[in-house]
DNA sequence: CTTGACCCTGTAGTTGCTACAGGGTGCATA
DNA sequence: TATGCACCCTGTAGCAACTACAGGGTCAAG
């Protein structure tokens, strides 16, 4: 298939799937007479897992060590556990940290009372961290 | 004060001042006979404003509407309400966007059971979204 | 008078794409 | 046969919000 059918088959950018073959993500597909990229069922797989990896918020270098590992199947999957567990302690992370947030922006959008900019609460609150009541 | 002592004082990267210099963010300051800029509390507060508001996730741009409310307090604050109000609501599509990766997440990672990456179900859930119980 | 801490400008790198510019190819239609 | 039009190619630049130099100047202490 061309890139084009390819990106339309796995709901991909074809800026985006060059792009990985650029950094070595996707190994480089082989052309037609025209010079045109011409792609397999393989390729597709490997393109299905990378984007299904980053829906889930791993990074390109995560990927790229899991991709490893799915290419020599008679390795340990240690290595993938790992990967993965760290991701998700980095996304419970991150949860804690937006929760924070969240919980201090209520408190300063509900200070809000309108009125003049002179006296408004909200760039009050931005202007002084020690109306906060956590350590953002 | 110098550019080092304001970063002291605000905890920020010298370099960090300078580009909110350049991109318009920070008044240019006075300079001494040396060329260094100096710095007086007008500054510092401004930089404290703009720190804090990063700390609450607000953009470079938000930032800048918001300065630009407080720099003129007889305007009318209902936008700098709107600014926030807008932020609470991204912050909180983030929270609910990556709690479902984290259940998602979760159940991947409690498959592996150990062994060789070709059994692994880590890398097999990777692969397959329909094993996926939510659209993340 | 030299060492070290600081300051300056300007530019390039980071992440993960996205968007052209400026060209070539392939097929259907008038 | 010409001519659209959709598609493909390479290479480069842009986005956000910094960060990290390179290559130089300034200043006080020892
Ligand atoms: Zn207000
Ligand atoms: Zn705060
Ligand atoms: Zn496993
Ligand atoms: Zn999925």
């Amino acid at each position: 298939m061309k890139i084009g059918e390819l990106s339309r088959a796995t709901g991909t950018n074809v800026e985006t799937i060059r792009y990985y073959e650029r950094i070595g993500l996707l190994p480089e597909p082989a052309r037609s007479a025209a010079n045109y990229r011409s792609y397999g069922p393989d390729h597709r797989a490997r393109l299905v897992f990378v984007r299904h990896s980053r829906e889930l918020g791993f990074t390109i270098e995560e990927i790229r060590s899991l991709l490893d590992l799915s290419d020599d199947p008679t390795r340990d999957c240690t290595e993938a556990d790992r990967i993965a567990s760290a991701h998700l302690a980095q996304v419970e992370d991150k949860i804690a940290q937006l929760s924070l947030l969240r919980d201090e922006l209520k408190r300063i959008v509900g200070r809000c009372r309108g009125g003049l900019a002179g006296d408004c609460r909200v760039i009050e609150a931005l202007a002084d961290h020690s109306q906060c009541e956590s350590q953002h």
